[in-house]
DNA sequence: TTATTTTGTGTAAATTATACGCAAATATAA
DNA sequence: TTATATTTGCGTATAATTTACACAAAATAA
């Protein structure tokens, strides 16, 4: 075996969505070359931990966190992307519900707490990892169209209108209402409750939730989810 | 830093086509503990080299081949799937024209020599290099459906049925030719050459190419590469 | 010259996608 | 209490796309 001066780490980019809003988790390391810099969570590889525990250990670690959807991105190895030495990552993209969400609205910003951004206002990153970020937004948006991937952003029950509004503003499309809903309903996986819901003003919801069981069943048969846009 | 003994690899994986069948370049590693075993073609990564370049050195170095189409695939990272040591590797996906494939008939195995396996012949592989051509294979099916990387399997001018059978046969389906080629030719990125050829028996066939340039164009505007089949 | 093989092509029917507006249910303000 | 504003829920007609399907032309082989 070669001798080889190579480290391995994973990086973790975790989507959360509320409001109408796509948020990014992001830290700030507490040591290295970008020490005060908020950079996405990840960690070198333990020997004998698989690529995903280490991203999976590393996200409880750093943010406390764990998530609905993760799935491998991308290995970032361009010689020169740490300063130090030459470091390749591995990342994963993962999705969590808004309840993970929390951190946003309370979190005051002690210097090293895990934090929510607004995909649109993110701060300026260490290493590579604006490309990291784009190569995850590019993932969620082609996957949002033929995966049913958007439940994993959302609560377990849910309006209607929430879905729409979390294809239309991350797809940054608009969407004809009823089209999408007659869309969506004809696949057959998505359970309308009898449970309502008053958003404040606007006449009450109903609340629907994905059946997943129905969407793995499906998807044995000769079924394919795809939602297009104009 | 820490201090960690995890080596890092690339492995090919690269397909090629010709009559309708579908190829896999392997190779019997001189050393290692598949020393006479078939592999994928692959091997350390340098520290002053990419990972890209890294494949790129070790296919040509193995296997003498350049690629057509190159692009990363998955990285594999299990504890053991190296009984040596922890080694993991990033897989490239890649695709070649039918010039490359004459190995295939020459090649009077030497016992290191690279070779040409069609996918359904395969001899066993060592390491987890089924899993890594179950991966490819699959990526190569749904890439097929929307983005035109089949002409990278084809040569520069083909006939149109060579497109068609590479279609049915990869994807295992039966297709229409009336409605395959109106689609394929609704999309104008494909021209009619005024060349024939003669294939043998049956009416001559005329050579159709592939147009890059406007198909690049095409995708700037609003225009989406799409094959569905029943 | 006849049989066999492969290429090349059009149309009608069915399915799917698109465009589009109004009534019901609630909260808020007058 | 009544009027206004806001959000949900729903159907139909038209356009576009996809599917199913068969026969003549050009060549080779017998």
């Amino acid at each position: 075996m070669p001798v080889q001066n190579i480290h391995l780490a994973v990086d973790a980019i975790i989507f959360g969505y509320k409001k109408s809003h796509l948020f990014v988790l992001l830290i700030k390391p507490k040591s290295g070359p970008f020490a005060n810099v908020w950079c996405l969570p990840g960690g070198f590889v333990n020997e004998e931990e698989s690529l995903r525990q280490a991203v999976e250990r590393e996200l409880l670690e750093e943010t406390g966190i764990s998530v609905n959807y993760l799935e491998q991105l991308y290995t970032f190895g361009n010689v020169g992307r740490d300063p130090r030495k030459r470091v390749v990552s591995v990342a994963y993209f993962g999705l969590v519900d808004p309840s993970k969400l929390s951190l946003v609205e309370k979190t005051e910003t002690d210097a090293e707490a895990a934090r929510w951004f607004a995909i649109n206002e993110l701060p300026p990153l260490g290493y590579d990892h604006p490309e990291i970020v784009a190569t995850a937004l590019e993932r969620l948006r082609a996957k949002l169209s033929y995966q049913p991937i958007g439940f994993d952003l959302l609560p377990d029950k849910f309006p209607f209108s929430d879905l729409e509004n979390l294809y239309a503003s991350i797809l940054e499309k608009e969407i004809d209402r009823r089209n999408f809903r007659k869309k969506i309903m004809s696949f057959g996986f998505l359970r309308e409750t009898d449970a309502q819901i008053a958003s404040g003003k606007g006449r009450p919801a109903n609340l629907f939730q994905f059946d997943k069981t129905r969407y793995e069943q499906l998807s044995k048969e000769n079924f394919l989810f795809e939602i297009k846009f104009a």
